[in-house]
DNA sequence: CGAATTGGTATATATATTATACCAATCATT
DNA sequence: AATGATTGGTATAATATATATACCAATTCG
């Protein structure tokens, strides 16, 4: 067994939000004093996890300044910071794994969503169209509209298995691009997943998900990552 | 973040060994230094985990024989050893979860499974039914068959999602209890999906594999839990 | 009985993390 | 341009975890 070191776990959960685009190329982190307060870390952790953020060429750090995101993409983070054997995944494995939770996820909701849950889900709609030029702004709104929905279904352990698919996908984004032109049809899926969610209609749920998800699929290249040195 | 701490670590891996049926009622733990190997800790880890099992009521240390399994069932496990919030999770809950993956998981398996998963499937169904008397060592063996199920998918986010599962149903099991006359049906509902598997045929795999999960729910007494002191 | 194994105890060590404090570079505002 | 706030850079003492060793006492087993 092996100790879980708080630097490193801290080192992944920024690794996963830049690449889930909470950052864009060049944005500045929060300030090291920021990270402690919301992670209830020491500062002494914090920079930790920002001298290996450095050495791993994912940000920049300037003195007096702060840390900033540095060429994030085309990169292979090495394997004792990935989830698993992130190695062994393809994208088609991740999106058949979601398939079957999403399908069964969406099918609960569909009697279990809440009105309030409903309004969020059209709030993250609405977000998507307004961000149809901003990509990582899109996929990070995409990622909330499907998190929303596994939990409108109120079942722990599915929620619990898709955190766990959710990971390999976060990171499969740093390899991975989708071109513009589909923005617009995964809008006009997402509009089809909330119509039938509002219908109580799980046929179609499943149905828009699964179509969605295909064409995620289909419309991505997963560029080949390549190595860099720790 | 909080420190994960190793000794917590094995006491949840060592609940889950005794929930699981490695070790039954009474029966006495590897002594301390063995598990120092095993698990590659220190003397005075294992020894901090086998204090906070003591205290738990789960184990009885005499000196200079062993620790010895005490009354596990009937007991509820303080939260913050638990996988997630296992408080609000229900049997029928984990079942809905495993039969979303372990439907997806076996019609890939069709495809994919080696001669040699298949004969260690055989395997495991013929330990099955040389263990109808001890359903402790029953229900290890029909959770290893599922096991050998999803890692026969070769689909890593499915096989990560059910770990995740798998973790929620081992300490189920320390409150639930399995009729003898259910053990039957369950090995004839595993022979259906081996055979299934053999000819590589999806569709009848997945009907027996969602009728044997059906069955295992409707048989099951999900006794309530009882707080205890940590 | 006697050797081996087991848990019980003590201690020195290394490492990770916290908590403070102060400095120098940068930024933002006037 | 001046200044006050914020930022990263550095040092240090204190605490908590885990390792590694050694020795003791109770028990198990041949």
């Amino acid at each position: 067994m092996n100790k879980e070191l708080l630097h490193t776990k801290l080192v992944r959960e920024l690794i996963a939000q830049i690449a889930s685009g909470s950052f864009g190329d060049g944005a500045r982190l929060p300030a090291e004093r920021k990270l402690c307060k919301q992670y209830n870390l020491s500062r002494g952790t914090v920079r930790q996890a920002f001298y290996d953020l450095e050495k791993l060429g994912v940000i920049k750090i300037k003195a007096g300044s702060g840390a900033y995101v540095q060429r994030v993409s085309q990169k292979k983070l090495p394997t004792h910071l990935l989830p698993q054997d992130f190695a062994n995944v393809s994208l088609s494995d991740i999106i058949y794994a979601r398939k079957a939770l999403e399908t069964a996820a969406i099918t609960l909701a569909c009697e279990k969503i809440t009105d309030i849950q409903i309004k969020e889900l059209e709030l993250l709609l609405q977000k998507m169209e307004l961000s149809r030029e901003n990509l990582l702004d899109f996929f990070k709104f995409d990622m909330e509209f499907h998190q929303l929905i596994i939990h409108s279904s109120g079942n722990m352990p599915l929620i619990t298995a898709f955190a766990s698919i959710a990971e390999y996908h976060k990171y499969s984004q740093v390899f991975s691009s989708i071109h513009e032109e589909e923005v617009d049809y995964a809008i006009n899926y997402h509009r089809k997943m909330l119509t039938a969610l509002k219908n109580r209609d799980p046929k179609n749920a499943a149905k828009a998900i699964n179509r969605h998800l295909e064409h995620t699929e289909q419309s991505t290249n997963f560029t080949q990552s390549k190595e860099i040195s720790a």
